[in-house]
DNA sequence: CGCCTGACGAAAC
DNA sequence: GGTTTCGCCAGGC
């Protein structure tokens, strides 16, 4: 199906998770690439990756895409993650990440800050006073979307 | 080393 | 139901 998953396999917690999602998601496939050493660099894969599937038009949240790689209580390493997402290839599509409420709280960190909310207009969302309007409907759940 | 700071979120007040 | 606390963990100092 449309996504294959080229992980860095390293940490064994990682590895756990990935081979969990492999098998409930029977389409996935898991493939090594050579291990960079670092936890980091893996669960930043895995969480790239997971970005990536997000489609144009939707948002997730962070917490949403630590849930579905197993990392329930590690959003925070999400947003770290999307800290360092802008010159990654393939194209992650940060924009796409908000918070639990829908707010817009990463828009700091693009440049100009408003670029975020205009990535976000430039697909269709509607953005207010830094919230996506109907979040809810728009909310596009990496967890139950892949399977995972 | 320790201490602090977070694109977070849930639990505890 | 808003605010604070706490778990989380990479990086900076």
């Amino acid at each position: 199906m449309h996504n294959v998953f080229a992980f860095i396999l390293h940490n064994q917690d990682i590895r756990i998770n990935v081979i969990a999602m492999a098998t409930k998601r029977k389409t996935a496939q898991l493939k090594s690439v050579k291990p960079s050493g670092k936890r980091e660099d893996n669960f930043f894969e895995l969480v790239y990756e997971v970005a990536r599937q997000i489609p144009k038009g939707r948002v997730t949240s962070y917490g949403a895409i630590a849930a579905c790689l197993g990392a329930k209580s590690s959003a925070r390493m999400v947003g770290w993650a999307m800290n360092g997402a802008h010159n990654i290839k393939p194209r992650v599509p940060a924009h796409r990440v908000v918070n639990r409420n829908g707010m817009l709280s990463g828009k700091h960190h693009f440049t100009p800050p408003d670029n975020m909310e205009k990535l976000l207009r430039q697909e269709g969302i509607r953005v207010k006073n830094d919230q996506v309007v109907e979040f809810d409907t728009l909310f596009w759940d990496p967890g139950t979307e892949l399977g995972f």
